[in-house]
DNA sequence: GGATTTTTTCTTTTT
DNA sequence: GAAAAAATCC
C-alpha cells in the first residue's frame, strides 16, 4: 500500500487534486478514476476546511459506504487534523443515520432504544408475517420478499406506494404493510429503514431539516456512484440549502446496482446542482502501464460511461499472467505455488491479495493454503457476528436492551432448551396477538397467572428481569454479557456437550465478551444499545487471530478502495466472472456491472496481476461443470499478457445451450415406481429421462420435465403445475 | 417436548 | 460440503 510521505499540506498534490481540495464555490463533483488519489483529496479537503477556513469539525459530515472506508478516512484525518478529528462526523450512511435517528428519536417519533435488524432477523420477521397472513411461504419466499421490501425502501416507497410488477404481486403490499406494523411494535429498524426513515423525517419536517443543514455545513460523499435513491435524497435534503456539497465518484466503479445504487445519480446531481463545478482526476498513481492498459481494455467496452482517460507515469511493468487450469483444485494449488514463488522472490504476504467473485470460491483456495502452511486472513465471508452462538448471546442482550424485540426473544426463548416447545410458543404468539402486545408481555402475563405454563416460563422472566436490573444499575458491558452467558444456562449447556464444536463455540463467546470489554475501554460512553448497533452495522472481519504477515482473501466487492502490489484474481470463467445465476440469462445491465467489477479487480493491482481460470469447476462439493474462459480474459491486450497452462481461446467455448439439453431419445424403460438413477451412482447421465416426460416427486407430486441439465448428478427442471417450476435431481424423481 | 439422524437445498456481491 | 429443514427416535 502507498506510503504517504507528503500527506501534510498541499505539496504532494497534482493540480486537479489541489483544485478539488481548495475549491470554494458551492457544490463540487469530483470524477476520480481508480488510483487517482481520491481518498487523499477528500481527507485533505476536510483538513483544509478545518485548518484554513475555520470550519468547526462538528460541522463537517463525510459519508462513505463501507466501514472499512470510514475507518481509513478517520485514521487519515486524525493524522492530518489532529485530535480535533474526533469531532468530525465520519461514517457510513447507515451508521450516520442510526446515530441521528437515536439523537432525534423524539422529533422523528421513534423510541431511542430501537433494535437494528440484520438480514437474518428481517427474514425471520417476514416469515412470521407471511404465516400470519396465511400466505404460502414457497410463493412468498422470505428472502425474496425481504429483497422487494428493501428495494421499496431504497426508492423511498411506503407500502401503499410500493411498485408492483402486476396484480398478482398484490400480497407483497399486504406483507410490507404488516411487516412495518410488526417492526414498529418490536421497536426495530432494518437496514433500509435507517436511511428511509431519516429521509422521510428530513423531507417532512422543515424544522429538523433546517437544524441538520445547520449542523452539517459541509457535506462530503464518497463513492457517490453507489448511492441509491434514498441516499441521494438524504444528501439533497441535508445540503440543498447551503449547497456546500462535495460528491466524489467514478461511474466506472459502480458495482452496487443490485443494492439499488444508480450510477446516474452522479449525473443527476450535476443537473440538480447546476452551478456545480466538475473536476476530473485522471492520473493514476497506483498501477503499471500494462495493468492500466489491461483495465482500460475491459472498461472501454462498457457502454454509456462518462468519457475519461486514465493515464500513469508509472513504469511499464511486467506482463500480466493468465493461467488456465484443468480444474478448480489445480487452480488453487497453482495459486499457492505462485504465492510461494513470490515469497521466494522477496514479497511479503501482506503485499499479495487473492480476489474471487463469490465467497464460496474461497474454500478451495483456503484448503490449498492450509496444506501449504501459508497464513491468510479472509475479509468478509462467514462473519464472526453471524455465528449462531454469537447471535444467540447478542439476542439475549437485545431483549435486555429492547423489551419489545420479539425476533430476538423468540430466538432465545428456548435456547438452551427450557422445555418451551413449538406448542407453547404458538400459544404465546396467539396470546400476544389477542392482547395486542409483544411476546414478552404475553410471557409475563402467563407467569403472573400461574399454572403449568408459568412454571417453565418463570425462570426465563426472572433471568431477563435480573439482567435488566443489572443494566439499570450501570453494570459494565462485559459483565452484562457474562451474566447473560452464564445465568441463561448457555455456558452450562455448552459445557455438557463436551465436543470440539462446543469448545469452539465457547471460545467464540469468550471472544465476544472480550470484544465487549475492549469496546467499552475504548469508549467509556458506549452503552448497550450502542454496542449492539455497532456489531450489527459493522459485522467486522472474522476475529483476528494471532498477528503476523498474512495473505488476504476477499471478494472483489470487498476489495474496492484497496490496493496491493500483487493481485491474483481467481475463477475468470464465463458464469463465474462474469457471474450468472444458473438458468438465468445474463441481462445487459448485469453484464455491464460485471464488467465494471472486473475493472475494479484489475485496478487494485500495483505491479503484478495473475488471472486464473479453470476448465472444470465443482459445485456444492459434487456437481461438475465445464467452464470456458471469461470474456474479460479474451479482451485483454495481447502484448501485455503472457499465457500459461490451458490457452483461453474462444474455441474452448462451451457447447451451445441446445447441446446441454438431452435429446428426447429413448423412451422410458423403467416401470413406474422405479428410480431413474441408482442413488449410489452420481455419474449416470440421466437414464431414460426425456423432455416432456411425466414424473413423480415424493413431495411435489406429478409433473412434467421441461428441461434436462447434464450436470453431475443430472437434474431436470420439472413443471409441477400449481407447485411451480422446480429444478430437481433426477434421483428424486420416478416415472409416472 | 426434545434430541438425533436424514434429507434437502443452497451460492452473488453488503449495510 | 455445510447449513437448514424435515423426519425419526427417545
Amino acid at each position: 500500500m502507498n506510503i504517504e510521505s507528503v500527506d501534510r499540506g498541499l505539496a504532494g498534490l497534482n493540480p486537479p487534486q489541489r483544485r478539488a481540495v481548495l475549491y470554494d464555490g458551492g457544490p463540487l463533483v469530483v470524477f476520480a478514476g481508480a488510483g487517482s488519489g481520491k481518498t487523499r483529496v477528500i481527507t485533505h479537503r476536510v483538513a483544509h476546511l478545518v485548518a484554513e477556513r475555520g470550519v468547526a469539525p462538528w460541522n463537517v459530515l463525510a459519508v462513505t459506504f463501507t466501514n472499512k472506508a470510514a475507518a481509513e478516512m478517520r485514521e487519515r484525518l486524525e493524522r492530518l487534523v489532529g485530535p480535533g478529528a474526533r469531532d468530525l462526523w465520519v461514517g457510513t450512511f447507515h451508521a450516520t443515520c442510526a446515530r441521528l435517528l437515536r439523537r432525534y428519536a423524539k422529533e422523528i417519533g421513534i423510541a431511542r432504544d430501537f433494535s437494528i435488524y440484520d438480514d437474518g432477523d428481517t427474514r425471520a420477521m417476514i416469515k412470521r408475517v407471511v404465516a400470519d397472513l396465511a400466505l404460502d411461504e414457497r410463493r412468498w419466499d422470505p428472502k425474496y420478499v425481504a429483497g422487494r421490501i428493501a428495494r421499496a425502501k431504497q426508492e423511498v416507497q411506503a407500502p401503499d406506494a410500493m411498485e408492483l410488477g402486476s396484480a398478482v404481486e398484490e400480497p407483497l403490499r399486504s406483507i410490507y404493510t404488516r411487516y412495518e406494523e410488526k417492526m414498529r411494535a418490536a421497536n426495530a429498524l432494518d437496514f433500509g429503514d435507517l436511511i428511509y426513515r431519516m429521509v422521510v423525517a428530513l423531507e417532512t419536517d422543515a424544522g429538523l431539516r433546517a437544524e441538520l443543514s445547520q449542523r452539517f455545513r459541509h457535506l462530503l460523499v464518497d463513492e457517490f456512484q453507489d448511492t441509491n435513491q434514498a441516499q441521494y435524497r438524504l444528501v439533497r435534503a441535508l445540503g440543498a440549502s447551503h449547497r456546500q456539497l462535495t460528491v466524489v465518484g467514478d461511474d466506472d466503479q459502480s458495482i452496487y446496482r443490485w443494492r439499488g445504487a444508480d450510477r446516474r445519480n452522479l449525473l443527476a446531481f450535476r443537473d440538480e446542482f447546476s452551478e456545480a463545478a466538475t473536476i476530473k482526476l485522471e492520473q493514476n498513481y497506483r498501477s503499471t502501464q500494462r495493468i492500466l492498459r489491461a483495465a482500460n481494455a475491459v472498461i472501454t467496452r462498457a457502454s454509456d460511461r462518462e468519457p475519461k482517460e486514465l493515464w500513469t507515469d508509472n513504469p511499464e511493468g511486467p506482463k500480466l499472467t493468465v493461467l488456465g487450469c484443468e480444474d478448480d483444485r489445480r487452480e488453487a494449488q497453482l495459486i499457492v505455488h505462485a504465492v510461494e514463488e513470490l515469497r521466494g522472490a522477496g514479497r511479503g504476504l501482506d503485499e499479495i491479495a487473492i480476489f474471487y467473485r463469490i465467497h464460496a470460491q474461497s474454500r478451495g483456495v483456503e484448503e490449498a493454503l492450509r496444506a501449504a502452511n501459508v497464513p491468510y486472513r479472509i475479509v468478509g465471508g462467514m462473519r464472526f457476528y453471524d455465528r449462531a452462538e454469537i447471535k444467540d448471546l447478542l439476542a439475549y442482550l437485545r431483549v435486555v436492551a429492547n423489551p419489545a424485540d420479539d425476533v430476538s426473544l423468540l430466538r432465545i426463548l428456548n435456547v438452551p432448551a427450557r422445555g418451551i416447545g413449538k406448542r407453547s410458543i404458538e400459544v404465546l404468539l396467539d396470546l400476544a396477538a389477542s392482547r395486542g402486545g409483544g411476546v414478552y408481555e404475553a410471557i409475563a402475563a402467563t407467569v403472573a397467572e400461574g399454572g403449568a405454563a408459568a412454571k417453565k416460563l418463570a425462570p426465563f422472566v426472572g433471568l431477563i428481569e435480573a439482567l435488566r436490573r443489572q443494566k439499570a444499575e450501570g453494570a459494565p458491558l462485559a459483565a452484562l454479557g457474562y451474566a447473560a452467558y452464564a445465568d441463561s444456562g448457555y455456558e452450562g449447556w455448552l459445557n455438557e456437550q463436551d465436543s470440539p464444536d462446543a469448545d469452539a463455540r465457547k471460545q467464540n463467546l469468550l471472544e465476544l465478551l472480550g470484544a465487549m470489554q475492549l469496546a467499552q475501554e475504548d469508549d467509556a460512553e458506549l452503552d448497550l444499545a450502542g454496542f449492539l448497533e455497532r456489531v450489527t452495522l459493522d459485522a467486522g472481519d472474522q476475529a483476528e487471530g494471532e498477528e503476523g504477515e498474512k495473505l488476504t482473501l476477499m471478494t472483489v466487492h470487498a476489495a474496492k478502495g484497496l490496493e496491493f502490489p500483487v493481485v491474483i484474481v481467481a475463477g475468470l470463467e464465463e458464469d463465474t466472472f462474469p457471474f450468472r445465476r444458473t438458468q438465468e440469462p445474463l441481462d445487459v445491465e448485469a453484464l455491464e456491472e460485471e464488467r465494471r467489477l472486473a475493472y475494479v479487480a484489475l485496478t487494485r493491482a500495483e505491479e503484478r496481476l495473475l488471472l486464473t481460470w479453470a476448465r472444470v469447476r465443482r459445485f456444492f462439493g459434487r456437481d461438475v461443470r465445464y467452464m470456458t474462459p471469461s470474456r474479460f480474459l479474451l479482451e485483454l491486450p495481447a502484448q501485455d499478457v503472457s499465457f500459461a497452462g490451458i490457452a483461453p481461446t474462444r474455441a474452448a467455448t462451451r457447447p451451445s445451450p441446445a447441446a446441454w439439453i438431452e435429446p428426447p431419445a429413448r423412451r422410458p424403460r423403467a416401470a413406474p415406481g422405479d428410480s431413474y438413477v441408482d442413488r449410489s451412482e452420481g455419474t449416470d447421465e440421466g437414464g431414460g429421462a426425456y423432455v416432456g416426460m411425466k414424473v413423480r416427486h415424493g413431495k411435489l407430486g406429478l409433473g412434467r420435465i421441461v428441461r434436462l441439465d447434464r450436470t453431475s448428478p443430472p437434474r431436470a427442471a420439472v413443471d409441477f403445475g400449481d407447485g411451480g417450476l422446480r429444478t430437481i435431481q433426477l434421483s428424486y424423481l420416478s416415472p409416472a
